[in-house]
RNA sequence: UGACCCAUGGUGUAAUUGGCAACACAGCAGAUUUUGGUUCUGUUAUUUUAGGUUCGAGUCCUAAUGGGUCAACCA
């Protein structure tokens, strides 16, 4: 019965009062608006979370509405991948994508209602001059010389403004609110520009263009939207929002702002992000370095754990760096329970179990995932001639070192336990061969040998394995706020080793028949990710995220 | 020389709206383990400062300090 009281943010907070109200008949809906000029990123996961999640849990619905007010950056393609990103994230919106651009037409007559009552006006003047008139933040601003054209002239003109009669630039429609407020967003923003571009819907219909004060609490207001959240940064923009929607008395949105969510390691910015790309530092966009949606995706980071990770990150008012430890923590909670262990040896280095017989090759039961009962088994090859990771194997061994040493024993995971009893160098002085017996009785599942040795290893058959590409990831960055330096450029911070190649891997022969995006923990290495570069001869794995490591720190101390 | 927003363990987010500061991640210690994984147990560490209101303040008020934001014909 005792029931602990569900903590809610600001957000939720905000609409239960609405809802305890009886606002809007109960009625919540939400929007998300991207701008159609970029890739998603890990900052509009969070934004797309609050959003869909906000309005799901209340009973409403989201849009989804391209802010597509700027026909120079603006482009389809943008569009296409916003869509698909968003899916992919496990969210869908109402009915077909909305567009600012469709409500392109009664924008103007918005405009037009202004103007008749005397709330914008034409303004002829360069936007040097327009700056220099609108002061700043510390002195007010001074009225234009054609704030005083009169209801008639501001019509007439407004109207040739849209016809083409006047070149780029030469005039702009402004709102008639205070030159001397504080808020120098008030000071008669701009509304209607001209530009005479192809628009990636309108096409040429238009000339004119809003600009996103004059566009998107309107855009909010024609759908009906209750609650618009965005991010910190428009928070200025909350009473110019408010005064249109007042002076034209329409549908009464309300702007809900929440502080941004920033990563540690990860940048956000769009020119920055396409520099990465443009001077190729990474791949691609969805390089799996990269903060990006389709980056993760591309990563092996599963939408789930992203939707996790924004959930566990809150929601507040306050600046904040989430640690990056959060975000894997996530992922590796999500693959641990959902992914399939196989083996893959990075770092082969032949192992010869001299009691073995020759040419035997035999089938062993390996359990699909330990954490899920309905994960299954498969049979593995196992035979005289394996592979084992390099690092597995030291000839003087430190005491607490339970890995493969002469003299000691050391299981084979899902096989047997293998006592080692030396190794053979090459004329570098590096292990070339490594031999050991085994003990036949201490198969995998059927023991009797009594033995209990420290470690396990993971391991391929030699005449079984197969080839593999592995891309091993780190940071993109060195520190983890490389945009906040203000003496150095963020590609100063560029990690240099953030991608490592490994092409020489052995995976299992099973593993030739899995698909690209399939998600995998390489057992005792971590979470991989089956790449698109894959072709059916040769795979490539992309390294998701590492185990947790705690013998690499005990080494370390 | 302005306005606005913010300030709780290392990082985030809570605190029944004025009543014993908690949860997650990270850290540390131990147990379990055929992955040095998982799981489990324990543990370290928190209200920016100064006043005020109050029986009682993380919460309300004032100020200071610190951080952030705003002057694109971008969104």
């Amino acid at each position: 019965m005792e029931e602990k009281r569900e903590s809610l943010n600001f957000i939720e907070q905000i609409i239960e009062e609405d809802l305890a109200s009886s606002k809007h008949n109960g009625r919540i809906l939400t929007r998300f608006p991207p701008e159609p000029n970029g890739y998603l990123h890990i900052g509009h996961a969070k934004a797309i979370c609050i959003n869909f999640e906000t309005a799901k849990k209340y009973g409403g619905t989201t849009n989804l509405r391209f802010d597509d007010t700027n026909p120079t950056t603006e482009d389809t393609e943008y569009v296409d991948n916003i869509m698909k990103d968003i899916r992919w994230l496990g969210f869908d919106w109402n009915g077909e994508a909305l567009y600012a651009s469709d409500y392109f037409g009664q924008l103007y007559q918005y405009a037009v209602t202004l103007i008749k009552k005397g709330l914008a006006y034409v303004d002829d003047s360069t936007p040097e001059e327009i700056a220099a008139m609108k002061g700043t933040p510390g002195e007010p601003g001074k009225d234009s010389p054609f704030k005083s054209r009169t209801v008639e002239e501001n019509l007439d003109l407004f109207e040739r403004m849209k016809n083409g009669e006047f070149p780029d630039g030469s005039k702009v429609l402004r709102a008639n609110v205070d030159m001397t407020s504080p808020n120098m967003l008030m000071r008669d923003p701009i509304m209607y520009r001209i530009k005479k571009e192809q628009h990636h819907r309108t096409g040429g219909d238009w000339c004119i263009y809003p600009m996103y004060d004059f566009a998107h609490g309107q855009s909010d207001s024609i759908e009906g939207i209750t609650h618009s959240l965005c991010s910190l940064e428009f928070i200025h923009h909350r009473p110019l929002y408010d005064w249109f929607i007042e002076k034209l008395e329409i549908f009464p949105s309300r702007q809900i702002e929440f502080a941004r969510m920033n990563v540690e390691y990860m940048i956000t910015s769009k020119r920055k992000l396409l520099k990465l790309v443009n001077d190729n530092y990474v791949s691609g966009w969805d390089d799996p370095r990269m903060p990006t949606i389709s980056g993760m995706r591309r990563r092996g980071y599963p939408a789930a754990a992203i939707r996790t990770f924004c959930d566990k990150a809150g929601v507040a008012r306050r600046e904040n760096t989430i640690e990056i430890n959060l975000l894997e923590s996530c992922v590796r909670d999500e693959l641990n329970r959902t992914a399939m262990r196989v083996m893959v040896v990075l770092d082969p280095v032949k192992l010869v179990i001299t009691n073995y017989p020759e040419n035997e090759i035999e089938y062993l039961d390996a359990e699909n995932n330990p954490e899920d009962p309905q994960g299954g088994h498969r049979k593995i090859a196992f035979g005289r001639e394996l592979y084992i990771e390099r690092e597995d194997f030291m000839e003087n061994a430190p005491p607490k070192y339970f890995r493969m040493t002469p003299g000691a024993d050391v299981r084979l995971k899902h096989a047997y336990i293998l006592r080692c009893t030396g190794a053979d160098h090459d004329a570098n002085g590096e292990i070339s061969t490594i031999y050991a017996t085994y003990y036949p009785e201490s198969r995998s599942g059927q023991d009797t040998s009594g033995i209990k040795p420290k470690g396990t290893l993971h391991w391929v058959c030699a005449t079984d394995a197969l080839d593999c590409e592995v891309r091993l990831y780190d940071r993109l960055f060195m520190v983890p706020d490389p945009a906040g330096d203000e003496e150095k450029d963020f590609l100063e911070f560029y990690n240099r080793e953030s991608l490592k190649q490994v092409t020489q891997a052995k995976m299992e022969s099973g593993l030739a028949g899995c698909k690209d995006g399939d998600l995998f923990q390489f057992l005792r290495q971590g979470y991989f990710c089956a790449d698109p570069d894959s072709t059916p001869g040769y795979k490539v794995f992309n390294k998701t995220v590492g185990l947790k490591d705690s013998f690499a720190k005990e080494v370390k101390a």
